[in-house]
DNA sequence: TTACAATAACTTGTATACAAGTATACGAAG
DNA sequence: CTTCGTATACTTGTATACAAGTTATTGTAA
């Protein structure tokens, strides 16, 4: 398979080729290099890529999943991301950190508290080695500690249909930060520290405010993003 | 296509061979026919449906998707659907419909109302006719009417990932009840005039009420359910 | 009888082939 | 110039073929 996009080579070891097809799509869709209304047609996307339209199929379906595309009955039509769609996103993400949070504060989660205080500290050091990707990584996974905590299934899957998008809002979102404003790390560990002490403490309030400061500061940063998508390469 | 179980076979038109694969083995499963720790190979289920693999291919995928199954090296291994599961999703919808009335409280809700009325008419019909497969379609068709109404896209989706199981939970539900308590339906149609009402009033109170009703409705009904699985014919 | 090795029968993932249907372009007629 | 119809090139959905890898079985040797 040919790769076209930037994302993570690293991310799509063990994935099957389908998979790799959409998650190099859906970097292209969110970083609007494929734009809204463009139309994709399976033989032309496994040409593109050097596979057969097998794993394109998947890939399409899978794109479609995320509400990126809509499969018609004469080629995929890419719907985009919109900035309303972003703000949708963090509504259902609220929607479920808040969930689990209630859950959280029933139950004895000595676990959780080290594993992301395990997390956060290798936040740290992707900083400290300028690794936008593997930041990214290590934020996803925070909140999925979190959201894997109180084993809930449905909670979990509702997460897991989201996380694909989400990775490439906040990919995206972190390497122009390490590029440009590698100070803003530290408010952004900060935030999650919050988000710690809240579930230590118990403390619905501190929670309101962890979810404030993550969410607005992604809100701010969406304007910026799509004037500057001009320097991730075409093909 | 060959068919084996009890879908509703009006509801297969107009849909493709793999998800029509879907929703008979989404029934059986959820039915208990298939039961939990069987293998799922393609080939076998290609032969029994008389079809080739793709569309099965398409329909394992689909029942991932829904949870019931978990898609491994070698062969589908069926997860089922325990009551946790069950308790789980009333969990989301609690969520979903409790997140869309916070939003319906703020808009012009007219049309919603004026929809669900008429829902609600055919819904008396559907008993009126004691067709249980019909009133089932108009059920999630009531709800999803509410969801559609703030036109918030994640939220949708989240809601149709649910609907195939939830289709297949309240189906099962509503035609045991027409079969050995068709008066309960009267209770059913009272639920949801209860929503209308909280709706129409802005009533917060009333809304709980009308989930407490609804949710705790089909609570009741589980345990009675899974004893009573033995009149769907096997093959 | 048990342990082990080799083979046979599965499994999925990907590639390719074919059929049915749809949009488009082009040409002829009004 | 417009309109209609046909032909062509494209689209997807399904079927089939093949390759790579896993499991189970079977037969042999200790």
């Amino acid at each position: 398979m040919k790769h076209h996009y930037h994302y993570p080579s690293e991310w799509l070891k063990h994935r099957s080729t389908g998979e790799q097809v959409a998650s190099e799509l859906r970097l292209a869709i969110i970083s609007k290099i494929i734009e809204e209304g463009d139309k994709l047609s399976e033989n032309k996307i496994a040409q593109q890529f050097e596979v057969s339209r097998s794993p394109v199929r998947d890939a399409l379906k899978l794109l479609q999943q995320d509400g990126l595309i809509s499969l018609e009955r004469m080629g995929a039509v890419v719907m985009g991301l919109s900035k309303a769609n972003q703000k949708e996103i963090y509504d259902i993400r609220l929607m479920l950190e808040s969930f689990v949070f209630e859950r959280l504060l029933v139950e004895n989660n000595e676990e959780v508290i080290k594993q992301l205080n395990k997390i956060l500290k290798m936040m740290t050091v992707a900083v400290e080695f300028e690794d936008a990707d593997e930041f990214t990584r290590l934020d996803l996974q925070f909140h999925e500690s979190m959201i894997t905590a109180i084993h809930h299934q449905y909670i979990e899957m509702i997460w897991h249909n989201l996380t694909p998008v989400m990775e490439c809002l906040v990919l995206i979102s972190m390497r122009k930060r390490m590029q440009n404003e590698p100070e803003d790390f530290k408010r952004v560990i900060h935030n999650h520290k919050v988000y710690i002490e809240a579930i230590e403490n118990k403390d619905r309030n501190k929670m309101k405010e962890a979810f404030h400061l993550n969410f607005d500061d992604v809100d701010e940063q969406i304007d910026v993003l799509w004037n500057s998508q001009t320097n991730i390469d075409r093909k």
